[in-house]
DNA sequence: TCATCAAATACAATCCATCTGAAGTTGTGA
DNA sequence: TCACAACTTCAGATGGATTGTATTTGATGA
């Protein structure tokens, strides 16, 4: 099927006659005589009445009409899409990890929809390495993921913000130090092998060896039993607070444990080049 | 913009390269990679990364190859309009004279909806003279009117329903006879400009001189009036029956007043032979 | 009913876009 | 660094679309 004749089709739709279709459209009457047969032929089906002297739409010729009006109209979409200036147009197949999904993506949501309207998402979740490998394969365009060693090679990383890491501990221990914590209470570990549990992992090995260890992999539930003074964690401040309450304190222990960087990675290539600091600028403005 | 080359886009969706598209479609690899080059041209946007071997889609890429799909989506909704076997597909131009777009519309697009879901209409009002003329003209497909003499030629007439005419008077006056009806009341007439004005027009002259008439062009106005007891009308029986209550009374005069007949006409070639009977057995089964 | 005219169709020649096949280039993975 | 697979490029072939001209056909008016 081809579009100039379903163009000359809708023109028919406004203009009285094949000839002044063909005048508009700078063609001869013989060419849109065959382009409408053409269709006629292809469809199977009688457009045009031609007992008519101008042929006259069929009901089911000016229903074609409309609804190929239509599939032009979707093919204007398309070149208008092509046409806008904006850095930020086409569908960005983005990865977020757990954390950064709640912590990022809403505002990084409100902010695309305001001010990249050409621009669709379509969001995935991981650990951040596998993230990161999949942003250099390219099956990812883009992901947010904590900064690991080593970055897989082409990668270009911008730090999105930087994470605290803070201890949390039952409020029935709150004035415990570190080693009667240890002999009290069991560390809660949240799955070491996410970017944060191969954080804590890390820092641990320094620390001391913990005698028991509870692991979990969800960060509501690791806290939930610190409330009920199950154990105590070491997590984000951020996901900390979301869910503190009365039954818990918090701790600073930036002495014991790093702190992380939530990171915007994407591939070294041209082709990111022409859009990655406008993505960036949409995830950092929601701070 | 070809369909064809948009087809080829759509499947690298799904498939993982040019070359394996080149095969599932049956074309060279070189015809695959030069009709995403003529793409990428015509649109002047970059849709493929070409840094990376098997070439992959922008996020703009893949935003268009979306769109695309839409637009064969729409291309399919029209051949699949076109293979349906029925006889009603089409958009269908259809003129009601007023009464009728009360009596058979409603009934019709009811049957319309369950039996011809291929099928869309559009209706316009008009006087039956003018509808007529109009299908004759080609600007209408069909219409439903009063039969009016003398018809355009090559119009092929149907008859959907006989309509009674009836006198309606004031409940006060429920005992008068005509000849006291017409010195104590006065005749409101509908519009004689339409087709049941007409012909009562033609009718009264052949009953009596009038000697006071109220001109009405609304139905419901006029039996309103009746009511008040501001004089007697004659009109078709349903619309009488329509508005009747306690305060009018209905008196049969088929001995003065000729019934009418609203028919369905349509134009007598052969792009009408395919869906005229189609067409007539939905505004009759409403019966 | 016929003559006339405007409008559409038919057809051959031509043009243009697209496809193929072969040769050349370029990422990728060993 | 090499080999290979994948893509691109190019020239030539192909076929569909357009044009110009001749012919047909429906509309109009005498």
């Amino acid at each position: 099927m081809n579009l100039r004749a379903l163009e000359t089709l809708v023109q028919i739709l406004t203009v009285p006659s094949f000839s002044a279709v063909a005048q508009i459209r700078n063609m001869t009457l013989s060419a849109v005589s065959m382009q409408m047969k053409a269709l006629e032929a292809e469809l199977g089906v009688e457009l045009f009445d031609r007992q008519s002297r101008p042929p006259r739409l069929t009901p089911l010729g000016r229903q074609v009409a409309l609804q190929s009006r239509g599939i032009l109209e979707a093919r204007d979409t398309v070149t208008t899409l092509c046409q806008r200036g904006e850095k930020l147009v086409g569908q960005f197949l983005i990865g977020f990890i757990q954390t950064a999904s709640v912590r990022i993506l809403p505002g990084f949501l409100e902010a695309a929809r305001r001010e990249a309207a050409g621009a669709s998402f379509q969001f995935s979740a991981g650990l951040s390495e596998t993230l990161s490998d999949f942003v250099a394969e390219g099956r990812l365009d883009a992901a947010v993921v904590t900064q690991v060693d080593p970055m897989p090679a082409h990668l270009c990383v911008q730090r999105l913000a930087t994470e605290e890491m803070v201890m949390a501990l039952p409020a029935t221990h709150a004035d415990a130090d570190q080693v009667q914590l240890e002999a009290q209470l069991p560390f809660i570990r949240f799955r070491p092998s996410t970017g944060i549990g191969r954080l804590i992992s890390a820092s641990l090995s320094q620390v001391s060896a913990q005698p028991q260890q509870i692991i979990l992999d969800s960060i509501e539930g690791t806290l939930e039993c610190v409330k009920r003074g199950l154990g105590y964690t070491v997590l984000p401040r951020p996901d900390v607070e979301r869910y503190c309450d009365a039954q818990m304190v918090i701790r600073t222990v930036s002495d014991l444990y790093p702190s992380r960087d939530l990171v915007l990675v994407t591939r070294n290539d041209r082709q990111s080049d022409g859009w990655r600091d406008a993505l960036f600028s949409l995830m950092v403005t929601q701070e």
